[in-house]
DNA sequence: CGGCATCCAATGTGATACTG
DNA sequence: CAGTATCACATTGGATGCCG
């Protein structure tokens, strides 16, 4: 018989992931998603299912390499879903997973959080450069 | 006499950033705080203030070009302020601004979503491997 | 339309050595 | 203790050209 709940072993795994651990793989995958292309698409699939032109005119001057990269490595990760409608021309649709719909609102929160001090962040670094590096 | 109250120039303001626009400086500050060692240092300082070794031992595996580069950053952008204590040897302490502490909960979670959807991802990763690439 | 392959310049990052 | 400086290397990312 058990000496473990399944609570407690879910509990003890969970423990047992810290990406202030080198080796903890958990450490790659922060890197991952700490991409600003990242957020961009993810932010940038809230309202629903978009397709590749319409995501690459939405995150401007987002080059077609790094779009492409950046999807599929989202796909693989399972945070969003591709979708190829047979036609001419081809249509494919890109859509958050429920696993993608768990980040964001994080990565939204990101993006979201620059937009509202990026002047504080500039009175910041003006004062910094008035100060210290002349 | 004006034509807005304050409000609305404020809420003009806000609106006039987004991230989506290649040009807008909120898309470089994305970029910025888009990394793996932000998230990690502003998740360390969470408890309060942190000495310089401390630091680099909690975030294990970051080197002193990296810890040095990232606390600089966050300095200037004023996330984090540096406290230098004379005496022998010196006592560097780091530790969260009031803009920092709005950030720093957005990081944390960052962090925490890594640790704990790392194994859907793997599980994720298998499958995609399996069925696409060969 | 939605890619992929290639080249190459710029940037990022770690290891190492040295210092007030 | 808390850095700085330098070098070597890896990675990034844009530009370009081609394709089903």
């Amino acid at each position: 018989m058990p000496t473990q709940t399944a609570a407690e072993r879910r509990a003890e795994a969970r423990a047992a992931y810290d990406a202030f651990i080198a080796e903890c793989p958990t450490r790659k995958l922060l890197d991952r998603i700490s991409d600003k292309w990242v957020s961009l698409v993810l932010a940038a699939l809230t309202d629903g299912p978009r397709r590749y032109n319409d995501l690459s005119r939405t995150i401007a001057g987002v080059s077609q390499k790094m779009l492409t990269q950046t999807l599929r490595t989202l796909e693989r990760d399972g945070l969003v879903s591709r979708t190829v409608t047979a036609a001419v021309p081809v249509r494919v649709d890109y859509e958050l997973t429920p696993l993608g719909r768990t980040l964001q609102p994080v990565m939204v929160a990101i993006k979201s959080w620059a937009e509202t001090h990026i002047e504080q962040v500039e009175t910041a670094r003006s004062t910094y450069d008035r100060s210290n590096h002349a």
